[in-house]
RNA sequence: GGGCAUGUGGCCUAGCGGAUAGGGCGGGAGGUUCCUAACCUUCCGAUCGCGGGUUCGAAUCCCGUCAUGCCCGCCA
């Protein structure tokens, strides 16, 4: 609803201007300060004062003279505070915005038709997803949700490694070991089994014999040149390593939940002929020169210093090779491409986009979304070749056995009547827990470092999943015993002023997904909901429902709970998070 | 050495050109004869790393500087 308000605000600031013979396209629209019942403001007079040589004030009541606001719906005055123009709501407003919000379309834009593939998490398929990783599904995940609640036609790719060095290590060491020299797996899942080999070859590597490192890496070249020329046989060695791995991490990142749509592996851009069409292509680049046999890209134009290799002088693909055909595949089938990267690999962004460009694609319409690392406390570094850092497993069932043990904790002196039975306290252990995880990652600026500590990230109170969670579940206590209570919920226009701060907050909801959504960031949506859920927990203080003094305002508040319910599940759901029904 | 990112009260964080810099944690003081206290109220606590500049206006933009992280391979 604030997006029409908005809309007719600027229709009424244009109208005005053109009015006053003024020619200025910025109209300065902005958030005023909460203690204004406006609910957007413009600080146009500011930039207009020296123009026309007076003082802020006098243009602001200048143009408050020349507003029309008779055809306006949603505004119902607009206000010159001292520089300022404030807009505030009507009746209309706030009626329709319990209304919209009762529906789940509220939190769906209007269809776009543009079509948008999200990829994102793309790990090396080596073995289990520790937590370094981890911000990558969860930023990814909720990037295509808002994408697709924005209005997009959205797509989500894992792309999988499968042609590098280390998955024909891998595949030699799945087939040159033995079970019996491993060491258990640490947990029953496929890539915790299979992970034993590809750290049993890297150590043997490590401290192999010249004969039999020279042996072993004749296997490990004989693997890679196969899948470079195509060999199907070889195909199906490394598959059968991948395939069972990737299932394995699939599996895995379910439980956040990221799912994806489409697996793309890179091997697929080596054998359909398309990266050595596309060497082809860069070969005759004006950009291109050979540099002790092998071929690459010189950047300066783009202010890169480093070149760009995309041939190696034996004539082989690199990674970054492939990469950049599977990005043309990409811009074939779709209209954009969004991609959440480690921070590591910020050079090697640039290089990618720079490529594009001299292949003569439209780089706008490829998103890089870079996220920091997550560092555990003293400084260790995780790796899944060494077996170091936390597993995503370990975390979610620590965040889920601490969610458990507090649902238990709160059971003797809960006073809402729903008997929780064993399931339900397990179903909402589960969603508290998971909640809380990807909530402490998402809701922080991707680029930001994250240092991980189990107590701050899997916190139950205040600024965290559980805190949004916990009014949802509120609102589904009122409206069961309105239910048993027989009121029926009816849309009325609020009077309290914690009614109209909520009605409010609910109504910026589609604005907050479209600005989230035009800058890729989901933090956004999480800051929202904090916002939202003190609105709604100062309306639960001061505003009854059941024990409201009449059958009318029972009625109104109800509606009101209603919008608050479905739309802080919409919101939840915009971060991929469950929203109980108690907690 | 070069490049990119980040620097906001003891700790974490929002804001990223406009109305007295918002929250949370921690600390102090309160609130439950119940629409679930995973909540609420209140107090204490910030020269927005530092120095210049641009602007009517800077945490926000520019330059410099310091600190931290990441990258700089014919690896992925």
């Amino acid at each position: 609803m604030l997006r029409s308000l908005r809309g007719e605000f600027r229709d009424v600031l244009r109208d005005a201007l053109e009015a006053e013979g003024i020619d200025e396209d910025d109209l300065g629209l902005e958030d005023p300060p909460e203690e204004f019942d406006a609910v957007v403001a413009s600080n146009l007079a500011f930039r207009l004062a020296s123009r026309l040589g007076e003082a802020p004030p006098v243009v602001a009541q200048r143009l408050h003279a020349a507003i029309d606001i008779d055809e306006t719906r949603y505004i119902e005055a607009i206000e010159a505070v001292g520089p300022y123009l404030n807009a505030t709501p009507s009746d209309a407003y706030y009626h329709e915005t319990i209304e919209a919000a009762g529906t789940p379309s509220f939190a769906a834009l209007p269809p776009r038709d543009i079509s948008v593939v999200v990829e994102h998490t793309s790990a090396n398929p080596t073995g289990p997803v520790h937590i370094g990783r981890a911000r990558n599904p969860i930023i990814g995940d909720a990037v295509a949700r808002l994408l697709d609640a924005a209005g997009y036609e959205v797509e989500t790719h894992y792309y999988v490694n499968d042609a590098g060095r280390q998955m024909a290590l891998f595949t030699w060491a799945y087939e040159t070991f033995d079970a019996d020299e491993l060491p258990a797996p640490e947990r029953d899942r496929i890539e915790y089994d299979l992970v034993r080999y590809y750290r049993k070859g890297n150590e043997y590597l490590e401290q192999a014999s010249r004969d039999e490192l020279e042996e072993a890496e004749a296997e490990i070249n004989a693997i890679m040149q196969g899948l470079e020329v195509g060999d199907d046989e070889t195909y199906e060695r490394v598959s059968t390593v991948v395939d069972q791995v990737l299932d394995g991490m699939t599996a895995c990142l379910g439980r956040l939940p990221a799912t994806f749509d489409q697996f793309v592996k890179e091997t697929s851009f080596m054998r359909d002929g398309s990266t050595d069409a596309l060497v082809a292509r860069l070969k005759s680049s004006a950009y291109a020169e050979q540099d002790d046999g092998a071929w690459q890209l010189v950047l300066d134009d783009w202010d890169i210093d480093k070149p760009f290799v995309f041939l190696r002088s034996d004539g082989t693909s690199l990674y970054t090779t492939r990469d950049l055909a599977h990005h043309e595949w990409k811009f074939e089938n779709f209209d954009k491409a969004v991609t959440i990267l480690g921070e590591g690999h910020g050079l090697q962004a640039e290089q990618l986009r720079a490529a594009l460009d001299i292949l003569g694609n439209d780089t706008d319409r490829l998103e890089q979304i870079l996220y920091g690392w997550v560092n555990l406390p003293g400084g260790e570094s995780m790796s899944t070749r060494r077996g170091t850092g936390i597993q995503l497993d370990d975390l979610l069932d620590e965040a889920i056995d601490r969610a458990r043990a507090e649902v238990e904790r709160r059971m003797d002196d809960r006073i809402r009547e729903d008997e929780l039975d064993e399931q339900t306290i397990e179903q909402i252990a589960h969603d508290v827990g998971i909640g809380a995880v990807r909530y402490d990652i998402v809701s922080k600026q991707p680029t930001k470092a994250i240092t991980f500590e189990w107590d701050r990230a899997l916190d139950f109170e205040a600024q965290s999943a559980p805190f949004v969670q916990y009014v949802h579940a509120r609102c589904c206590g009122i409206i069961d015993r309105a239910e048993r209570a027989g009121i029926e919920a009816e849309v009325g226009v609020p009077s309290h002023e914690s009614e109209i701060a909520l009605t409010e907050a609910i109504s910026r909801f589609p604005y907050e997904i479209e600005t989230a959504a035009d800058t890729f960031a989901p933090h956004r949506i999480s800051t929202y909901l904090l916002e939202l859920a003190d609105a709604y927990n100062a309306f639960y203080r001061d505003c009854p429902v059941i024990d409201a003094s009449d059958d009318q305002t029972a009625s109104t508040r109800l509606a009101l709970v209603d919008a608050s319910r479905q739309t802080v599940e919409s919101g939840l759901n915009l971060l991929g998070i469950a929203a109980p029904r108690s907690m």
